[in-house]
DNA sequence: CTTGACCTGTGTGTTACACGCATGTTGTAG
DNA sequence: CTACAACATGCGTGTAACACACAGGTCAAG
C-alpha cells in the first residue's frame, strides 16, 4: 500500500502518516523499484494505536516511548499509568488558567460595554486595557 | 537602564526582556560606547502594557498590532473589542475539548483499575490503550 | 590586572503538524 | 506512444512564547 491507501484506511491525512514515518512512529518497507514507502496492515493497526493513544491525551513522544517500550518485551502498562494520572493533573492546573483567563476576558468585556473608545497620546496606548481592573489572580500561561 | 535593570522594575524576567526586544515589541535605544541596550521609564510602561494585554489573552502578535495602531494616532480600541470577543468564543472552544479530554483521562483510569497490566505481543502494544472503550454515556458524570 | 557578574547577538529546542518546493513516478486518455 | 495529471519523494520553513546555551565583549571592584 502507499501512502494515499494507509492514510484513508486508517482515517488520517497523508502528510500525517508521512510525519509519523519521518519522526520514526511507523516504519513502512521500502519499494526497491522507486523508494516509495511500503505499507502493511501492521502499519494500519500501528496508525489505530498511535490516534487511540492521542485521543487520550498522550503525546507523540510518550507514544513512541510506549511502542519501543513495548517492542523490548516488557510491559508498557506501567509507563501508560503514571503518564497519564500525571497528565490528568497537569490538564487540571491548565483547565483552571484557562477558566480564570475566561472570567477575566468576560470582565473586560462587560466593564468595557460602558467605556468609549480612547485616542492614543504619549500616556496611553488603550485606555481599555490599561483601566482593566481585575480582583483575584493575574494568572496566565 | 540596562537590561536586568528594567526587568526587575517590570517583574519580568531579562530574557523574556531580550526576547521582547528581538521581536520588535519595545525599541531600546542604544549605548553607543558599547552597543547596550538603553531603556528608559517609557520602555518600562510599555512592558507593563504588554503584561496587561497577556493576562486579558491578547498574543504578542496583537499586542505589537495594537501598539503600532495606536502609533498611527488612530484608536486601537475597536480592534482590541473585536479580538477578545473571538478570543473568548475560541477559548471556550478549547475549554470543551479539554473538559471531554479530562473526562476521558479520568474514565480511562477508573476503567484500568480493574485490569491487569499486559505483556506485549505481535498483536497487542498496550491493552489498556487497545481496549479503552469510549462510551458516550460515561462522559455525563 | 584579574575576576566575576553582566551584556551582546545568534542559534537551537519545544508540539504536531501544514504547506511549499523541486524532482521523480505512475496511470491513463488521445 | 506520448503527454499530462495525479501521485510519490525528501527537505525546508513557519507556527507561540519563550528557555537555554554559546562565544565573546564590557564593566566595577579588589
Amino acid at each position: 500500500m502507499t501512502v494515499r491507501d494507509v492514510a484513508t484506511l486508517a482515517n488520517i491525512s497523508p502528510e500525517v502518516v508521512r510525519y509519523y514515518s519521518r519522526i520514526g512512529l511507523i516504519k513502512p518497507q521500502r519499494n526497491r523499484k522507486n523508494g516509495y514507502k511500503l505499507y502493511d496492515a501492521s502499519d494500519i493497526s500501528r496508525l489505530i494505536f498511535i490516534r487511540r493513544a492521542k485521543t487520550l491525551g498522550y503525546t507523540l513522544k510518550e507514544i513512541k516511548n510506549i511502542l519501543s517500550h513495548s517492542n523490548t518485551g516488557t510491559s508498557p502498562c506501567p509507563m501508560v499509568r503514571r503518564i497519564i494520572e500525571n497528565r490528568i493533573d497537569d490538564n487540571r492546573q491548565r483547565l483552571d488558567d484557562m477558566l480564570s483567563l475566561q472570567t477575566r476576558m468576560e470582565n473586560a468585556v462587560e466593564q468595557w460595554k460602558h467605556m468609549p473608545d480612547g485616542t492614543p497620546d504619549g500616556d496611553s496606548v488603550c485606555i481599555l486595557i490599561e483601566s482593566f481592573t481585575h480582583d483575584n489572580n493575574m494568572e496566565v500561561r
